[in-house]
DNA sequence: CAAAACTGTTACAGTTTTATTACAAAAATA
DNA sequence: TATTTTTGTAATAAAACTGTAACAGTTTTG
């Protein structure tokens, strides 16, 4: 499991207790304490799967699960919604406007998970799946190795970690700022020039001698796994 | 014998003893005394087999067995059902409902045993069989020695462990902190840089002169057995 | 075509992570 | 209880990895 999931939730003990925990479970675990905050970090750095409050600040956990549903982009990444009520009522609505999965508070962690694994290998196998190719580019994540035309290809961990993500959404174009946020984390503090600097050395990994880049460049946009 | 094994089970008489047996030969036992916790406990520790009772407070072994084996993650641990009433006709009903063997009570601890065996011995060799092997290291859980190249080699109580643990699931990369609960176990108190100073005496004992490390570093990631 | 914008490449210093060692405390054993 | 074995930690050394800056090269724009 290597899955990026974000988290729009206002309430902090929530936040911390299902970031730590999914975290340990080897997610990628982003937050936002706010509908519109959420909303737009959803857009841009496109997670496997969302975790969104019910009632929120400003735009409702509704609001933008609507939104979301109705764009053809985003449509696809799984929504579980969670409210403090358990009303079967809400559970009605909350899949008649296209969540995926609902959950009442409070929950224990061990079902969230039993959850977000259920939709994420239903929805998206490339992330939920311990062996992942890509043409004849091959990652086991139990062992962490990797493995180009058979033979096996030393990493280091960040280049492990971008590949692994670019791998997860082959020929998907991503600007330096969304490597940065899904492949170092959220708030870190590094040039986004750096990222070409592990492109190179990705690119010095993978590629074989006489064979076309795995790495395209798209220029103004950023960088995607394609072929 | 080294197997992880949960009862489900209100009787405490059955729980105590079967879980002082079944120490004794050498696997890990954890219980629950009801459905609910017993459901949740499985999920948690994912344990090798599962014992269960067929009555239960609140939910009952029938419906956490039709839950198991409905969850591919699950549906490959082994199930005994336990009962009081010896009717035929349960018998099928727990193997319709996908239970793996059945006992009726009262049972016999060298029978219950014996089952217990033969079904690891079919899901989980490498954690039924008392002598395991990896490339030309071997591990004898009954006398607790190990081999390498056919010399025996001395280990210290928690080198033992780690390679016991490391030999059940070799090539698969495992972090400090997984190290450190499986082996160590739960609420312990040590430093994840303990692990370091004992990989480093694991390896000690059983590398060669001349040979490639058996155990491989995996950086911001792990360890693993591996070659 | 020149200027501007963007990307590729390299080297290197700084940082992080892992390996190794020695040692005192704890536990097991005789 | 004395002796031996085992353990965890802390300190230091070694190795691997990272981020940046500088400059070269390329593509786009005016």
């Amino acid at each position: 499991m290597n899955a990026n999931i974000h988290i729009v939730e206002d309430e902090q003990s929530i936040v911390t207790l299902v970031e730590y925990n999914l975290s340990k479970e080897g997610f990628k675990v982003n937050s936002s304490t706010n509908g519109e905050d959420g909303f737009k970090a959803i857009k841009d750095t496109n997670p496997d799967l969302v975790l969104m409050d019910w009632m929120l600040p400003d735009l409702s956990g509704v609001e933008i699960c609507k939104l979301l549903k109705k764009n053809e982009k985003y449509k696809n990444i799984p929504i579980i919604m969670l409210t403090a009520k358990g009303e079967e009522e809400d559970k009605v609505k909350a899949l008649n406007i296209g969540a995926d999965d609902y959950i009442t508070k409070p929950f224990s962690f061990p079902e969230l998970l039993a959850r977000i694994k259920a939709l994420l290998r239903r929805s998206k196998p490339s992330v939920a799946e311990d062996i992942i190719s890509f043409g004849d580019l091959k990652i086991d994540r139990i062992t962490r190795k990797v493995y180009r035309a058979n033979k096996q290809i030393d990493l280091g961990p960040t280049e492990y970690n971008l590949l692994d993500f670019f791998i997860k959404n082959p020929k998907r174009v991503y600007s330096r700022e969304q490597l940065l946020t899904n492949v170092w984390g959220d708030n870190i503090n590094v040039e986004s020039r750096t990222v070409d600097v592990h492109i190179r050395r990705l690119r010095q990994a993978i590629n074989l001698e006489g064979t076309k880049d795995l790495i395209r460049t798209v220029r103004a946009a950023g960088y995607s796994l394609d072929n």
